[in-house]
RNA sequence: GCGGGAGUAGCUCAGUUGGUAGAGCGUCAGCCUUCCAAGCUGAAUGUCGCCGGUUCGAACCCGGUCUCCCGCUCCA
């Protein structure tokens, strides 16, 4: 078995991840988070937004819906960008977007027009007039004619989504595979990477909305509100945590590309010229972050993007390293004046922040950090996940959580369940849960419930004895290690803030 | 989307030339009272992914379908 199915198969069995609609076959690409996942989630939420939002005096946060209206996403660029027909011929097994082979197809055409134009201007010399002899010959006319003709039905059927059409016009204008040469080509499919949906009741009132692609919008189009309502003078950033939606064509690899995902971002408002320099402190303060909780430096890396989207002008990854080799984790992206440009074009309203310092009134840029949370869950448990061989030639098998994000934080067990040991573990507990996750847990040899916490992740396992009962001390069982010590109860909350306080852990940062 | 592999108990997996299902671990109850999973007794849990076909009879053969894994492809 692999190490990657392993993490599937505990993650299903300790109740951290289920496939969705189960009973029902499951759901592609589609995952629930159980009991025990929905803890180390919200604790990876949680230790996130106290590293952005708590600790940074400029940074708020919002939750924005992940309805938005429509134009959003012609701003973003997302309707442009996420939304292609495709076509695979099906001898090269290669897909193409069927509207570049067509305008590939008639660029080839203006080609020959240009060969035309070429011809006649060695013939006619100096008194060669290129346009005219575009209007009037007839061989080129007829290439033209033929350009527009083509151009006009594709952006027709396109516009009326008549896909068939667009297959229609590739099989008649004779289109072969470039790599193959083969004009074996299946139907015309339209790919929209963004999820649709309608928004009122009856039909013919309804509007076509999209699920949010990503977070970052709700941000752009609230800056205004937050920066005039906060007062909050550049430069500063707004931080969200939520669902986004994107209908990818392979969902593969567990939690890793799911169809529905959480994202942690931050969009930081920047004055223009000063992007790089607020990119790269970003690029470090979060790779900080996550070396922060102690999963090893040598399981992180930069990758620089060399190609970049339509928004960005520079970008790099923070790849983490999966089961599955190095895969991006968070992106930290230079946004430029993109996004809030781009939505002062198609509102209508000025997205600007007048700077006192520079006496003006400008567009700011924005350098935005965002993570993935399913993604950082992937790389929190396959990390943490050990099959461990003992000293004594036994293995356990352990889940070694850095302790500030496990479900659970403690068990406590009595060692017996009889002689008033279950008793006094209860009062121990009703001292700890104000503070700390805590479980019970009678049944079974103490040894056997030590390595039930181990699969959980379970930092710490507080065992009360018949010395309890006399002196009030028990025995605190730490799970790296397994080595126990002998604490005084009085003691155990020092020793567990010690251990557990966020303030220790975001401190390192 | 293409190619390969796989779906049997919560998990890992057996299951003979077709004769209506098993193991280990886990779970639950009880006994034992034990500081690192392995003591004893008992119990629960399966339309063998789903639909159809062949057959007297299908977990097994055939067709379809769904889901998952790996590789390719794609990735604003």
């Amino acid at each position: 078995m692999t190490d990657f199915k392993k993490i599937i198969s505990h993650a299903k069995e300790y109740g951290f991840v289920f496939p969705s609609s189960e009973i029902y076959d499951g759901l592609s690409a589609v995952y629930d988070y159980g009991q025990n996942g929905v803890a180390l989630k919200k604790n990876i939420r949680d230790y996130w937004w106290k590293a952005m939002v708590q600790l940074h005096h400029n940074i708020v946060g919002i939750d924005a819906a992940i309805f938005m209206h429509p134009t959003t996403w012609k701003a973003s660029g997302h309707v442009d960008a996420f939304n292609d027909p495709l076509i695979d011929n099906k001898d090269s097994k290669k897909r193409y977007r069927a509207d570049v082979l067509v305008e590939d197809y008639c660029a080839k055409i203006e080609n020959k027009i240009e060969k035309e134009v070429n011809k006649a201007a060695k013939r006619f010399g100096e008194a060669f007039d290129p346009q005219q002899f575009k209007a009037t010959n007839p061989r080129v006319v007829g290439y033209q004619e033929k350009i527009d003709g083509i151009l006009k039905r594709l952006g027709k059927s396109l516009e009326a989504e008549d896909l068939a059409d667009v297959k229609a016009l590739i099989e008649e204008l004779e289109i072969a595979c470039p790599e193959s040469g083969s004009r074996n080509w299946t139907d015309v499919k339209q790919f929209n990477l963004m999820f649709g949906t309608k928004l009122g009741a009856s039909a013919e009132s309804a509007m076509d909305l999209y699920l949010r692609p990503e977070t970052a919008q709700g941000i752009f189009v609230n800056f205004l509100n937050v920066q005039k309502t906060g007062r909050m003078k550049i430069p500063f950033g707004i931080a969200q945590t939520g669902k986004a939606f994107r209908n990818e064509i392979v969902a593969r690899q567990f939690i890793f590309r799911m169809r529905e995902f959480e994202q942690m971002e931050m969009q930081f408002f920047v004055p223009p010229g000063s992007q790089k320099e607020w990119y790269e402190k970003w690029k470090q303060t979060r790779l900080q972050w996550h070396l922060s909780l102690g999963m090893g430096e040598e399981n992180y890396r930069f990758h620089d993007h060399e190609k970049l989207a339509h928004y960005a002008d520079a970008a790099a990854d923070i790849e983490f390293k999966f089961p599955f080799g190095f895969k991006e984790l968070e992106g930290i992206h230079s946004r430029t004046d993109f996004d809030l440009g781009s939505h002062e074009k198609y509102s209508g309203k000025k997205l600007q922040y007048f700077d006192p310092e520079r006496n003006e009134n400008y567009v700011p840029y924005v350098v935005e950090t965002s993570i993935g949370l399913d993604r950082m869950f992937l790389a929190t448990l396959s990390w943490a996940l050990r099959e461990e061989k003992l000293a004594d030639g036994n293995s356990r098998t352990v889940l070694k959580l850095p302790a500030i994000l496990a479900p659970t934080k403690v068990a406590v067990l009595p060692l017996v369940k009889k002689d008033g040991l279950p008793e006094m573990a209860q009062n121990i507990i009703d001292q700890l849960k104000w503070e700390h996750a805590v479980v019970y847990d009678e049944k079974d040899a103490v040894g056997r419930r030590y390595r039930r916490q181990d699969a959980l992740g379970t930092p710490y396992c507080i065992t009360v004895d018949h010395q309890s009962l006399e002196d009030q001390t028990v025995t605190l069982r730490d799970r790296d290690s397994m080595e126990q010590e002998r604490i005084a109860v009085a003691e155990l909350s020092s020793f567990l803030d010690a251990k557990l306080n966020p303030k220790h852990w975001l401190q390192k940062i």
